[in-house]
DNA sequence: TAAGTTAGTTAGCAAAGCTAAACATATTGC
DNA sequence: GCAATATGTTTAGCTTTGCTAACTAACTTA
């Protein structure tokens, strides 16, 4: 029973369309839209993370080994400014990946405070293949969409690329 | 300086069209409709993360929220459900809800097994609010975003929520 | 060469997720 | 009517990710 008639329920929230009467509407479509794109994505993380166990590599992991591969070479400072993490954490995912020996990280010749970070034959292989692996639930739903609805997400998908992060050299 | 011309960076990795040899390419567009769109929520969550401390309410708590919210009440079994999370995580998160305030949970008169859970006006007040205080970094750019785009968008989130969640009261 | 700046690391904390095992309340069979 | 089983939630305990604050190492500059 998956949501049944249910009782009096007197607060039909809106998801959607606000009926309410506050004039205050600026960016009212906005709003909702990141309202509800902010919950599809916990929904979708939430998803993803279940199907996991697959690649071993955790999502965290798998987003960094994928901009590392993506730049060939960078530093942990500027891994974190495109993964929006704080030093630390970077630190720590990279030394995960290493670990797993799929990236190097060593000091720069010209100046050793920073860190460059490599992938690994090892880890360029396992993304290829991990990657598929951990995204292939949500691939199999998305299979399924008309082809027409394919091509709306994924011109929303560029959409939001450009909109999320600071990020990625728009690969166009 | 973030990302500078960079060294040689041999290994340019696909992140859109395989310039690959592979011949195998089942549901090739849909693998790598996942696999951005994977990496778009992972940022977008960590994005919205960032913005946070306005309303006190965190990611997982707020969906939680806005579902009770949606559904007027429901038993902690059927969110868990409906947030796609196990049974101890669900009773954190609206324990958690509860010492705030914002929802109740009390033993279902004809079955004490079962919790229902509820919000309170507090939490309801605050949903309306905060969440979109949450979300407004978002929204703000979002707001930018052409008219088209945005309607692109929000018909492409509707396709998302369709295929992310086993879940929510479609509302349609 | 001392002072300041910049890049990462260490320490320590909180939140969110999980599994396994325990409880508590129904329900059923005898 | 009571033992056995079933079901819904909680407790315990672990892992991962993220953060801030404080520290170290390495460069830069005065």
């Amino acid at each position: 029973m998956t949501a049944r008639p249910r009782l009096p329920a007197r607060s039909r929230s809106p998801r959607k369309s606000p009926p309410k009467s506050p004039p205050r509407s600026p960016p009212s479509a906005a709003l909702d839209a990141a309202d509800r794109l902010h919950s599809a994505a916990i929904h979708l993380l939430r998803r993803v993370r279940r199907e996991d166990t697959s690649a071993g590599l955790s999502a965290p992991q798998l987003s960094a080994l994928s901009v590392i591969v993506f730049r060939g070479s960078l530093t942990l400072g500027e891994l974190a400014h495109a993964e929006q993490v704080r030093p630390p954490t970077i630190t720590r995912i990279v030394a995960a990946l290493e670990a797993q020996g799929l990236a190097t990280s060593t000091p720069r010749e010209s100046d050793r405070r920073v860190t460059v970070v490599r992938v690994t034959p090892k880890g360029e292989r396992l993304l290829e293949e991990g990657r598929r692996r951990r995204v292939a639930a949500l691939a199999s739903e998305i299979v399924t969409l008309p082809t027409r609805e394919l091509a709306l997400l994924e011109r929303a998908i560029d959409i939001l690329e450009r909109l999320v992060g600071p990020r990625m050299p728009h690969p166009k």
